[in-house]
DNA sequence: AAAATTCTTTGACCCAGATCAAGTGCGCGA
DNA sequence: TCGCGCACTTGATCTGGGTCAAAGAATTTT
């Protein structure tokens, strides 16, 4: 396996595609200069481990590509997932010195980073910055209560539903569409990702998604192409009323 | 049901028990004064709702004494709670229009609060605040992760150790001393709360709790004053290795 | 192109926790 | 002091999802 490397060739915050979504969306145009000149690229190939849990963590950063997931594990080996990370979701918590969770790569991915101090000091002078972090933090933390509810009180099918309307959303809000009718997009996970993401076995996922598919609620293209041809039936089966609220 | 009260004698934030842990622990003297002109009380009787999930809400506070949880709800009415509200938490989303939760008081409540308006006014002007916030939002995001685990992956009698790992945590750094050897605390929850917290349902609660203690793992004086011999023991029976990490 | 590896599906069976159903015991108001 | 209501306990039974097992696709290696 080839070893993660820093990218040399920079690419410039004004041509960013995560400019107007990551942490540094509300910088002014000198704030953006200050962020440029501490920021460095890295990459990662699908499955490789960007933090163990418990290292110590020396920069934070953003994804501009890719989808990573964010783990916990217990002694005995069961694991589940915490969080899973888009394209300007932010890594890394300012003013802690370790990662809590192990942060693997689940498609190739290139983050935009930044050493912990010289950001930190950057945060100090910078309002917006931290503004924006407050703001995602704030919404990440909805989207893990959200996640709460579908783990400690929806059964198999919605919880399986439940995964693919956030995934939908997700992806609509990437290509700009609204999340209505008919939808088609590829899961980013494997049967065992999903597994861990929602409590269960990868058994049952597989079980479930064949179940939706046999009533319709889905139809799949290969293993991973997935057609949503009634996106409210989608929600309902998901035990969500009108809509969740969460996008991220 | 008596209804909530706007409490007129007003606490000086210097005597104020939260002092040294809320949203406004890193103001300076000044700062405090400007927060002591927009601050109220208010106070809620033990079973009485603060803001019902959807509403507006206009204003932001923490918690002074007693406790709240957070709730949400199913169109069926299967209930998670997604948090639990002790002395300096804080309560709000600044930004934000309605409650995207059920927050309900558990025991007799008393809350500082800010109309929403002149706390965001404030947070702009005061980097202290905007800053406190975000650590205290980012523990928040730790211990939700940490709890989606217990929810995901923990069997019942694991849950249970760990929600009684978490209550005895959080009253021993109330009172200043160290989670180790023997503790004894009282239940802030009903059977049916903690089901709802654990997702789990109340019988199952019951009977774990009657199993932990014919293992000796905990005794009972009455059905809400626990004593726990060994914690390390308890922490064991949590499926968590040394210390979890989330003391909020 | 065959072989090996990884991801996925499906079947058979089992068990932890849910559900349904009685109780028990304590506190409180009349 | 009685009786009502609420929080809790305990028992019997049922079931959704876990576990174990096998085999089918898809992808990579040789």
């Amino acid at each position: 396996m080839l070893n993660e490397k820093t990218v040399s060739h920079s690419v410039e915050c004004g041509d960013c595609p995560i400019r107007h979504r990551a942490v540094c969306a509300r910088c002014e145009s000198d704030e953006l200069e200050r962020l440029e000149e501490i920021k460095y690229y890295r990459s990662f190939e699908a499955g490789q481990t960007v933090i163990w849990s418990g290292d110590r963590m020396d920069f934070v950063g953003s994804v501009v590509s890719g989808i990573a997931t964010l783990t916990q594990t217990m002694e005995d080996g069961r694991t589940q997932m915490v969080g899973l990370l888009l394209p300007s979701d932010f890594v890394g918590r300012p003013g802690r010195e370790g990662s809590a969770y192990d942060v693997v790569a689940t498609t190739d991915l290139v983050m935009c980073c930044f050493r912990k101090k010289p950001f930190e000091a950057m945060m100090e002078k910078t309002p917006h910055i931290a503004h924006r972090l407050l703001e995602m933090t704030l919404d990440e933390l909805d989207a893990a209560r959200e996640w709460m509810l579908v783990l400690g009180r929806k059964n198999a099918r919605e919880k399986i539903a439940s995964l693919l309307t956030i995934i939908a959303r997700r992806d609509a809000s990437l290509n700009l569409r609204t999340p209505k009718g008919a939808m088609v997009f590829d899961l980013p996970l494997t049967r065992e990702a999903m597994a861990d993401y929602l409590g269960l076995t990868l058994e049952t996922v597989s079980r479930q998604i064949s179940a939706l598919k046999r009533d319709g609620v889905i139809s799949l293209q290969g293993k991973r192409h997935v057609t949503v041809p009634d996106f409210a039936r989608l929600l309902e089966e998901a035990g969500d009323d009108s809509d969740g609220g969460l996008l991220a």
